[in-house]
DNA sequence: TCTGTAAGCGTACGGCATACGCCTACCAGT
DNA sequence: ACTGGTAGGCGTATGCCGTACGCTTACAGA
């Protein structure tokens, strides 16, 4: 009846998104999104509750980026859980000022139940069943979380293995010692490598 | 020679905390902190340089908490590491407000560096060297924030299983079935399965 | 007792989220 | 073609926030 909607929410969240991929989370703001939109600052309160409404929506955009099919059945259970590891990853890793959005609103996204479900039937399909399932999404979930987290805030390797590196040896031999090892892994390696220690987990001693 | 000192870093880093745990990360503010230690806003400023460093003095007084002694050496590598981790987790999990913050600031944090430095110390104990300890680090910390900020910002046990469980069930097959099951797991044997699994995977193949 | 230094305070500014009320573009029914 | 009502979009104002800057004041050494 009246005028119609000038905005679809995937638009509003490309732009948040956009947003943040110039100016970093310190640099979102409604009047920055709308200004984005090319509209003004109030306008954007007809399509959101408040500003944590609208950080959910991006959450949801970069979520809903993870394919969640699950992989060809032909592979491994093993190697599926890598792939959708590594699809999560990549996704938010794509857009590293989501990261702590993510955490914050992950839990309320369709897109990661949907990835939560895909690794659900894929742990099924190994044989994992019952209480240790839940064990097992919770602590893949963690992982890959803290995973995250831990590339795109301040990394063992990286920049803070420089930090690190430079700590009094006396007082911190192993990490001094372990800096050093650290340059040579890289983030990818370090990722899939700390993901094969849980899979290693997880197939062993209890199933 | 000129009028000393009223504060020291410990009192400053409490009254702050003290803020976060009445009136949570929201209610942290300069102004909210100096009013807790009954001085002006501006007065803070003599001894921090911004809010970032107020926020970094937090961080370490939480993890200055945690005892970085070396456990028993009687016992075994893992029971030892399972050791660290649960005064890390209970460390910050005393102060779900601060959790947030915890991952910003973790990587300047001294108490925080001497936790990796005991944990590498009892990886080497345990035959772990050269890069496989460096992703044995990264992984058990990574598993380890990941956990608790699942747990403190809307875990899959906790009010978001309820949530969960009214979901579609023709949609999500598997998450209902699991929401179920979930509720029976408290958070403690969620925590500590995961870290098991992560630990038989680290004992197992590999080494 | 006097004086220099640093502690602590008050004011002010710009930016933030957002409540509220107005104007206006649009579509439906006539 | 006209008009009425609805909802989209905007401007203004309020009360937070962090913090720059300059003043006042308590103290320790002389």
């Amino acid at each position: 009846m009246p005028r119609p909607r000038s905005l679809t929410q995937t638009r509003l969240a490309s732009a948040a998104l956009a947003v943040l991929d110039r100016d970093g989370l310190a640099g979102l703001s409604m009047r920055a999104v709308a200004q984005e939109l090319g509209m003004s600052t109030m306008g954007l309160y007809r399509y959101v509750d408040d500003r944590e409404e609208l950080e959910r929506l991006v959450v949801e955009h970069v979520l809903s980026a993870v394919d969640t099919e699950p992989p060809g059945p032909g592979t491994s259970w093993r190697e599926q859980i890598e792939v959708m590891a590594r699809r999560l990853r990549d996704a938010v890793g794509a857009h590293p000022a989501v990261v702590p959005l993510t955490i914050t609103h992950r839990h309320r996204s369709l897109a990661g139940l949907r990835w939560s479900e895909t690794v659900l039937a894929i742990l099924t399909g190994a044989g994992i069943e019952g209480e240790r399932r839940v064990i097992a999404l919770r602590g893949l979930l963690s992982y890959v979380i803290g995973a995250i987290q831990l590339e795109h805030l301040g990394a063992l390797s990286g920049p803070g293995t420089v930090a690190i590196a430079e700590l009094p040896p006396e007082e911190f031999p192993y990490m001094s010692e372990t800096a050093r090892h650290a340059r040579k892994v890289g983030a990818d390696r370090e990722f899939l490598g700390g993901l094969a220690m849980l899979l290693d987990g997880l197939g062993g001693p209890g199933a």
